[in-house]
DNA sequence: CCTCCGACTAGACCTGCGTATAGTAAAAGT
DNA sequence: ACTTTTACTATACGCAGGTCTAGTCGGAGG
């Protein structure tokens, strides 16, 4: 869950989110108490007071339909060095967040990557594009992929054959990389949806 | 201006859409008056309502803050086919608009184009990409840019010579084109400043 | 066992804010 | 010349909605 919320908080700020997403103004505390079915507006308005004190949103008093959502968790997080192991997504480590509206790329979790080299030139992907990756650890055959080996991260075409998962670059220059069964299987981050490039 | 809005409607207009932006939730009333420096909140109100009763906005009634920008004017307008000799940028235009936030590609009007065709392909360019374009009439050499030719638009590498401007395709199997400075010159559009690709 | 905290109900206070009525004044059509 | 539109001021009504006081109930922690 998202950090030190209650799993009600948490329901309560998604709610938020996605009405004020779906208006484009945020709901009273009658309206969030209405979706919830509180009888009594006192319990929405303690959710909101907690989301607030930890630092999720932020409101005006007195003032109705006045509150911010902090940390919209919205956008996709341009992620600079990925620690190895770690399953580090979080917004919180992003070096730059693109501001693209949510679901510019579809549905799902994404994250972005700088790409470093030419390995994927033929796929034209060149050096300094931002790859935005789905944020899934799973990827079909032949789809693109940010896998990690051992302690970086590449973008590779993932392959997985017999003797092995084979993860072929876009590019004759570079040899591709098998990475057999016996060896620590590669492991996916997310697969390629989309591509931004800026001058 | 904006299509059947008095100056003033703009400035409104306007004003909501930063101070939405800005502050995760849209003005009252007396906010837009004090804005202004209105002494009646009925001024700011019955600009509103003009621009609610022309399509730009909506809101419920008796609602406090509950007002939606439509036509948000933010993003940039994906231009369909343009028409010749017209200077068609307008979002009404648009085919759709990319949810992207503004300032993202920089300073400025922009519109995208979707590329057909290969044409542009060693620059890594692909046919369905997104191109962003930055409305401006001039192209400084050697940039890629929309160019209008007759009535069609095409995205090429613009360098200007003795025997007129030269516009090249980064494919060899495209051959370039020459403008004699008899001929039309060519007119162009916007210059490229970054590109989207949705898988 | 007792206390704290989370998650609520019930009811009420009071003010912020949308909206209405009634004007004034200048610019722009017609 | 007249109506219409644009752009306001002044004042007021009434209710939506933030917020308060005063509780209940169950679960977790010491």
């Amino acid at each position: 869950m998202t950090r030190g919320l209650t799993a009600r908080q948490a329901q309560v700020l998604e709610f938020i989110q996605d009405f004020t997403h779906g208006n484009g103004y945020p709901p009273t505390v009658r309206e969030v108490a209405a979706n919830f079915g509180f009888r009594s507006p006192r319990a929405a308005h303690d959710h909101m007071k907690a989301l607030e004190k930890k630092g999720y949103m932020r409101s005006r008093a007195g003032r109705p339909r006045a509150l911010e959502i902090l940390q919209s968790r919205r956008g996709i997080p341009l992620l600079g060095k990925i620690a190895a192991g770690k399953p580090i997504l979080a917004v919180e480590d992003a070096e730059e967040v693109l501001g693209l509206e949510p679901n510019f790329f579809g549905q799902g979790r994404f994250f972005a990557l700088r790409v470093r080299g030419d390995s994927m030139i033929e796929d034209h992907i060149a050096e300094g594009d931002l790859v935005i990756l789905k944020a899934q650890a799973d990827a079909r055959s032949g789809e693109v992929a940010a896998v990690l080996l051992g302690d970086e991260v590449t973008l590779k075409r993932v392959v997985p054959g017999k003797k092995g998962v084979e993860l072929k670059a876009s590019n004759p220059a570079v040899k591709d990389i098998l990475v057999s069964p016996s060896d620590d299987p590669p492991r996916v981050l997310g697969v390629m949806v989309g591509l931004v490039r800026k001058n």
